[in-house]
DNA sequence: CGCATTTGACCTGCGC
DNA sequence: GCGCAGGTCAAATGCG
């Protein structure tokens, strides 16, 4: 219960919130300014429909000809670092409004900006070391001695510097680079959405000043260190905010089955259905599949693509008008059908 | 029996 | 230095 009672004053901030490099939120407002927050992901935020249907056609929109190759560069670190102009952790010069980037941002002042988010879902990724990655703490007094179980080649590392068998002297374990990070909202029933991946979980935390608790889970695939946690936002109980960390080195098992995808696609379409077919803002499996994001389901929603990362922010030439991507793009869709997967092989 | 989930403890980073 | 909160581990438990 205790609904977070996201009051209505947020769930009137539609539109899309690009988060990235050094933790900062920009939630596009339509207008071509953004907010600051902290952080250090990539996140979409996908937002209710307000008038579906705008129309931009693929050349319309300004630096990226297709969302292919948007999205290429989403799914590969160095081409979306690319994109942001900032070197996945850097300023980048946004029109910050009155409260820009506070002072180390870690902290509670996220909340603000990131409407959705629960309270405190950034503070959590500040500073570099966020990635967790095991981290190798293993040194914890009943697990201590872990015969380096597995070394899916994420907990080793700084082993040797930082892990001292039990315990101590750690040398300054540096900050290893962090793993790209995406978030996704989705309006969803359930909390853990099915995206073709399997995943384990393997934690659960209550997050502060919301009364839900975030899980967390990581990949089941050997060597595949790619981790997620799903949270609800407490603003707007029916948001669920997925991040996801890292980048799958292998295919969704799903997607090689084809199951996840048929679920929904008309029956007998194997390819992107015709423009008619494809209601405004549905999800399309293929593009989840591309971007490795979980497949909609039935009661999810996608209002918009993502605005692509622009170097300057501030003269977007999209300004005003990002909420018009939709997936009935044909031209879009289309581009997506004859896109090939990365690393597909 | 094997695998996934639950859950309490522990570790780390950060703010005060 | 202390306390808080986020993140992770791993034993216990549940389920197919």
């Amino acid at each position: 219960m205790s609904s977070g009672g996201g009051g209505g004053g947020d769930q009137g901030r539609h539109g899309l919130y690009h988060q990235h490099g050094h933790g900062q939120l920009t939630r596009y407002d339509g207008a071509g300014g953004y907010e600051l927050s902290n952080d250090d992901m990539e996140s979409f935020f996908f937002s209710q429909p307000e008038g579906v249907g705008g129309g931009v056609r693929a050349d319309e929109i300004a630096p990226y000809s297709s969302i292919t190759s948007y999205l290429q560069g989403f799914l590969d670190p160095t081409g979306l670092a690319r994109h942001l102009d900032v070197p996945a952790k850097h300023e980048l010069s946004v029109d910050v409004r009155s409260h820009d980037q506070d002072s180390q941002g870690t902290g509670s002042a996220a909340g603000e900006s990131a409407a959705l988010l629960t309270p405190n879902s950034s503070v959590s990724f500040s500073s570099g070391g966020g990635d967790g990655e095991g981290k190798s703490r293993r040194s914890k007094k009943g697990r201590a001695q872990e015969p380096d179980d597995q070394e899916d080649g994420k907990d080793h590392e700084d082993g040797e510097s930082s892990k001292t068998a039990n315990n101590k002297p750690k040398k300054k374990a540096e900050k290893r680079p962090r793993l790209p990070r995406v978030s996704f909202l989705t309006k969803s029933e359930v909390d853990h959405l099915e995206d073709g991946y399997r995943w384990r979980k393997y934690g659960q935390k209550a997050v502060k000043n919301s009364p839900y608790p975030r899980s967390y889970y990581r990949c089941t695939t050997p060597k595949c260190g790619v981790k997620k946690r799903v949270e609800r936002s407490y603003q707007d109980p029916s948001t669920v905010i997925t991040t996801y960390e890292g980048q799958h080195t292998h295919h969704s098992p799903a997607s090689l089955r084809g199951s996840a995808a048929h679920l929904f696609m008309p029956p007998g379409l194997h390819g992107l259905p015709p423009p008619h077919l494809i209601p405004p803002g549905v999800f399309h499996p293929e593009l989840m599949s591309m971007m490795r994001m979980p497949y909609p389901s039935p009661n999810m929603h996608l209002l918009s693509v993502p605005p692509p990362p622009h170097h300057h922010p501030t003269s977007h030439p999209m300004a005003g008008t990002l909420q018009q991507y939709h997936f009935t793009d044909y031209a879009l869709l289309q581009d997506l059908s004859t896109s090939t997967m990365p690393n597909n092989p």
